[in-house]
DNA sequence: CGACTAGTTGATCGCCGTCAAGTAGGGTGG
DNA sequence: CCACCCTACTTGACGGCGATCAACTAGTCG
């Protein structure tokens, strides 16, 4: 009978998207939606997808990603434990870019475009959070627009080190080649920023490991002043 | 009384931002709105500020750009009659990395951000329309983002010549200068792009000013396979 | 007619993507 | 327990794209 544990409802009471909203309409969105496992690397969606329900991350992990034509694939987003993904989807009727995988066995609340219209018109208190999850995604892709066209490689890793220090703690269990398509790179360029980190002590690398030593040399170091 | 032409409220009700709103509630966004006006080239807000105002344009166009260290600008969005901007703000209290200015003489209907979050809550039929907007741009970002990563500057160029085609028609009104923040690249290579297309016959300029003879073409050449 | 801005084109240089070759971890099957 | 393989990591060398600098032309406005 019942399809989510308690600790898992619990998890959205706690979730910074659910800031504010009172905890009777939290749980009602495990009334209208359904349970939903993925395995390591499963698709979620498809490019070009009409990709209509709302997903709720219960654990583990999902990214979001677009393959360029060349097969480079770059990584839009990760969405962890109680964010949610595909909050516009519902509105949309074209196609979507990207598609998304669970980078890690995870579980998700999912619920169908409908019932989330639905459920935002049923309680206008949600749509202030909807708006604020959504700019902060705007502003994030911009800021990286501009990284992208300002900003060498290696001080865009050194920042990608660090927002997902922020996110995830440390030790953040990625490969190089994870890293590279977050910051839009190659595999070798991350490597080789990586390595000087390390003989700076502020990193230290296993496979598929990095640990983060001084976090906050991750955001004051920048390479281009490094010259002098 | 009036502060607005009758034409001006007509305007709206063409615009396809609010497509499938009645008439009465795109009128009531007047009464709570005021006229505002910018001379070309004028600040309507600035990096950092916690832009709280939504705007939407009546006669003219905003430029919507980042300023990098560097001094170079990148523009994000040109913002034409009809058209909102700063939907998100009334809704974040952190500060936009964004600036927007008159890229011409421009009027706007301006309304403050709690005005416009009561407007919205009273009036529920306008979230989807909301919803849709941001998404598209949403996803025009992270288009971008693709092209930044993977497309050479050419191909980027006619892209966004494409792109101000089917939004602005022709001749475009736009210097090298402005098309290449758009494109995320130099002037001068801006104009090389451009001055091979000239000879191919597919645009013509002038000073400030570009002609596409043959918008089919933008779309279809790629640069990389013409090598062959 | 002079000054300023936009456009044009050539030459150079450095970042970083690509290829290549080699090392090391870690799981699997014999 | 060892041999093997596959994947991740590491480092070096090369080359091309495009930013940058520079010099010049041509509109346009006063």
């Amino acid at each position: 009978m019942d399809r989510f544990t308690q600790s898992e409802k619990e998890v959205f009471r706690a979730a910074a998207f659910f800031r504010g909203v009172p905890s009777d309409v939290v749980f009602r969105l495990f009334d209208i939606g359904e349970p939903v496992h993925f395995p390591k690397n499963a698709q979620v969606s498809g490019i070009g997808d009409t990709v209509d329900p709302v997903f709720f991350v219960l654990s583990g992990l999902l990214r979001v990603s677009a393959c360029a034509e060349s097969g480079r694939r770059i990584t839009f987003l990760l969405v962890k434990r109680g964010e949610p993904y595909n909050l516009l989807g519902p509105y949309l009727d074209c196609g979507r870019i990207l598609e998304a995988e669970a980078a890690r066995p995870t579980r998700c609340l999912r619920i169908r475009g409908n019932a989330f219209r639905t459920f935002v018109a049923d309680h206008p208190v949600m749509v202030p959070n909807i708006m604020r999850w959504i700019g902060i995604g705007l502003d994030s892709a911009n800021s990286r627009i501009l990284d992208l066209m300002e900003k060498k490689v290696e001080n865009r890793i050194l920042r990608v080190l660090s927002t997902l220090y922020e996110k995830f703690g440390t030790p953040l269990l990625f490969t190089s080649q994870e890293i590279s398509e977050i910051a839009g790179t190659t595999p070798e360029s991350t490597l080789r920023t990586m390595g000087q980190l390390r003989d700076m002590g502020i990193i230290t690398t296993q496979r598929g490991q990095i640990r983060i030593h001084d976090p906050a040399a991750l955001k004051n170091i920048e390479f281009g002043s490094l010259k002098i």
